[in-house]
DNA sequence: TATGTATGACCGAACGGTCGGTCAATAAAA
DNA sequence: TTTTATTGACCGACCGTTCGGTCATACATA
C-alpha cells in the first residue's frame, strides 16, 4: 500500500506558509515559488492541495475570517449587560491584532484592496458577508441598548458602520506604524468616546 | 524647430491616465501598455516622461495627497471657532470623496498596502508625513478646543488618531459597497458622536 | 510490485523596459 | 515661396526575464 498523510494537515500547513508570505510580500508579489519554500515543500506538491494560485487566496481569506469570528464569540460570552457587550466587542479588536494574528493584520488591507475588484469569490462572497454580520451583530447590540434605554436613539444601522469603519481605520493606522500609539489604548479610548457620545 | 509640447500637462496626463487605470485594476494588475491606451499615446511615450513603472506610482500618490490637502484647507478658511473647525475638518472628508475623487477612493487601499511593504519614497516617506501632518492638525484643533473648554481634557494625540481612523475606516466600507450608507449622512453622524463624546 | 505522494526541470504567456527609426514642426537657405 | 536641415516627440516591435502551472520521473510504503 501507499503512503497515507493527513491531506487536512497538510493543506493547513501550505495555507499558513501562504498567509505568512502574503502579509511579508503582499498578494500579487508572492510566487508560488515563495509559498513551496515556506511551506518546506516542491512548487509542484502545492498543486496536489490546491488548483492555482486564486484558490489558496481564498482559502487564505476564510482561514482569516474563521479566526476572527472564533476570537469575537469567545469574547461575547458570558457578558449580560448590553453596554458591556458593545464595549467588549469593540476591545476585541486590540485581542484580534494580539500574537497570532499579527499577520492576518498585515495581511487584511490585500485582501480589502482586492477584494473591492476580484471576481473572486472569497470577495463577492465572503468579504461582504463578514461585514455584514459584523454590522449586523453590532446593530442587535446597539438597538438592545436603546430598547434598554441605556443609550440615546441613533440611527444603529450608521453607527454600527461608524464604529466598525473606527477600528478598521486603527488597525490601518497601526499596521503603517506601530509607533504611533498602543493598539489596546486606543480601542479603549475609543469605545470610552463612543459609548460617551451615545449616552 | 520641432513641435514643442507641455511637458508638464502631458506627465499630467498620463498621471490622471494611470490613476483611472489603478483604481480599475489595482496597481500590479496595471500594465504600462494599459496606461499608453487609457493616456492615448504610445507605451514608449510613457519613458519620455517617467523612468519606470514605480516612478509613476509614486507621482500619483503624490497627486492624490495634494488633491485632498487642497480640499482640506479650502474647507478650514474663515471657520474661526475651533469646535466648528473639528466640525469641518471631519465633514471635508465626505467632499473628498465626491466626484473627481471617486478614483481616488478606489485607489486608496492599494496606495496604503503597497506602501506598508515597498521601499518606494511615496510609502517611507509621503505616506507617513501625510498620516503625520493630519494627525498633528487635529492635534491642535483638539488642543484648542480643550484649551477654551470646549471639550473635555482628553489624550488628544490618541483621540486625533481615532478620528482618522474612523475617517479610513468608513471610506473602506463605502468602497466596499457603496450601497450600505450614505456617506455624507455617516460622516455628519460620526462628527455628531464624536463632538458629543467629547463635550 | 502497486500505488499514492513528491518534485523540480521545463514551458509558454506575459510583462517591463529598450531602441532604432518615423514623423511633424520650424527655421534657415535658396 | 519652396526646399532642405534640424530636432524634439512619438512609437511599437523586440528582448530578457519572470512566473503560474504541467508533467515525467523518482520515491516511499505496505
Amino acid at each position: 500500500m501507499p503512503k497515507i498523510i493527513d491531506k487536512k494537515e497538510k493543506k493547513a500547513k501550505i495555507l499558513e506558509a501562504s498567509i505568512r508570505i502574503f502579509a511579508k510580500k503582499g498578494l500579487s508579489n508572492t510566487k508560488m515559488a515563495d509559498i513551496a519554500e515556506a511551506a518546506d515543500i516542491g512548487k509542484g506538491t502545492i498543486y496536489e492541495y490546491f488548483r492555482s494560485k486564486d484558490e489558496i487566496l481564498e482559502a487564505s481569506f476564510q482561514y482569516f475570517v474563521e479566526g476572527v469570528e472564533n476570537i469575537f464569540s469567545s469574547k461575547l460570552i458570558g457578558v449580560g449587560d448590553p453596554l458591556e457587550k458593545l464595549s467588549a466587542y469593540i476591545l476585541a479588536w486590540a485581542d484580534v491584532l494580539d500574537s497570532d494574528y499579527i499577520d492576518y493584520a498585515e495581511i487584511i488591507l490585500d485582501f480589502w484592496a482586492e477584494g473591492i475588484r476580484t471576481k473572486a469569490k472569497f470577495a463577492t462572497v465572503d468579504l461582504l458577508r463578514f461585514y455584514d454580520e459584523s454590522r449586523t451583530t453590532l446593530q442587535g447590540l446597539l438597538d438592545e441598548c436603546i430598547r434598554k434605554k441605556k443609550i440615546r436613539p441613533v440611527d444603529t444601522k450608521v453607527v454600527a458602520s461608524i464604529i466598525i469603519g473606527c477600528l478598521d481605520g486603527l488597525i490601518i493606522q497601526w499596521v503603517i506604524d506601530r509607533n504611533v500609539f498602543d493598539m489596546r489604548t486606543a480601542v479603549q479610548t475609543l469605545a470610552k468616546v463612543i459609548i460617551e457620545g451615545l449616552t
